[in-house]
DNA sequence: GTCTATAATTTGATAGAC
DNA sequence: GTCTATCAAATTATAGAC
């Protein structure tokens, strides 16, 4: 599960292509900028990740780690439903406002259709676990309350969190290019409590839960 | 207001334009291409549009025109607010869903900051007219209800309704992008349910309106 | 007014030097 | 193992033909 373990200049090479990627997509990404960014000759780049397919791919795998990693358990039985979806929508948050570049999968995922496979491939795994992390946090979240059975197996409404994690995850995705269109972070942070209304009405009220 | 009136040629171009650029992007246009499919040389289609940037914006803004010709008035007296954003989200659902690739603006959107400047303007112009025609849909459905002062001015809660239109927008980008990714179209089409319980929510209720 | 031959860059990728 | 000289193809754009 552990990612690869890139040599320095590859992980530099990473971080200028992860930058161009985007800001742009993924033509936007030349093997001629990264070697300048770097400090080698564009050939060069070659030896570390031959095919420009292999760079994308490796982008948005490291990519997906980094982020899962940051987001941390979603089954954490001490911690509100609110609070995991809080995290994640921080998240975004700081991809946008502070490091000023949407997320890398947004901008990937919009291009999709004209991706190389592996890297078309990889963006499909970026979204899927981040909904997956999703929908076991809004899961989860309900366990904790006792609404429903006790047995170990999953959860009942399963398919409806994960409708409701997918929703999440697009509106998310959405209201970062609007906001990063618009020159209006707002966009983005108003989409937390309009999120938070729906998760809200989801889990069966309970006014006064314990973590 | 009204477009310019392309020739036969040009138009032919920017159909292919506006299909490549919806599949990848705006690098994802190639002048060779183009040709390629209307039957000319690469170096013909610069008589059309000399730069590539004119073309780009020429793109988004038939692109804008034809979306709100489809969406048609926003403050229509007869209409129930629901029906308006219903529409709003068919229109999104027939670009992912028919036309087969997502919204062009979504796409450009995404690579918004590598855009050139008069690129990125019309993209930007595009999001600004759909949220006004959003947030005009919202507030002409409060005023059918009468739940504001009769004066002509502007409704008192113009800013609100502006908010929740942008994040409508945003979320139907988002979730249609999501659904590309995924190929589960459901992901857009179960966004019109969601979008729906905010606006209501937003409308003061009244069980029996009548348009 | 419409289109094309041609140029000037830039691109990803290979074969081979150190 | 790391990097580079070099290539072949593609890209936008111009100057000029019809």
């Amino acid at each position: 599960m552990a990612g690869p373990n890139y040599s320095e200049k590859a992980n530099e090479i990473l971080n200028a292509a992860e930058l161009r990627m985007r800001q742009g997509g993924f033509d936007a990404v030349s093997y001629r900028d990264l070697a300048a960014v770097v400090g080698i000759k564009a050939s060069s780049v070659h030896y570390h990740f031959p095919q420009k397919a292999d760079l994308g791919r490796a982008v948005v795998e490291r990519y997906t780690t980094k982020l899962l990693a940051f987001l941390g358990a979603p089954d954490d039985p001490t911690e509100f439903v609110e609070t995991r979806i809080k995290r994640l929508c921080s998240a975004y948050q700081h991809a946008l406002i502070h490091e000023e570049v949407p997320c890398l999968c947004c901008v990937l995922g919009a291009e999709s259709l004209d991706l190389p496979a592996v890297v078309s491939q990889a963006v499909n795994h970026f979204f899927v676990q981040m909904i997956h992390w999703t929908a076991t946090a809004l899961l989860t979240g309900c366990e904790a309350q006792g609404d429903r059975d006790s047995s170990g197996s999953l959860p009942s409404d399963r398919q409806a969190a994960e409708v409701l994690a997918k929703h999440i995850i697009g509106t998310l995705q959405g209201t970062m290019i609007t906001a990063l269109t618009l020159q209006d972070p707002d966009v983005l942070t108003n989409a937390e409590p309009f999120l938070l209304r729906l998760v809200s009405s989801a889990i069966p009220t309970t006014p006064e839960r314990q973590p």
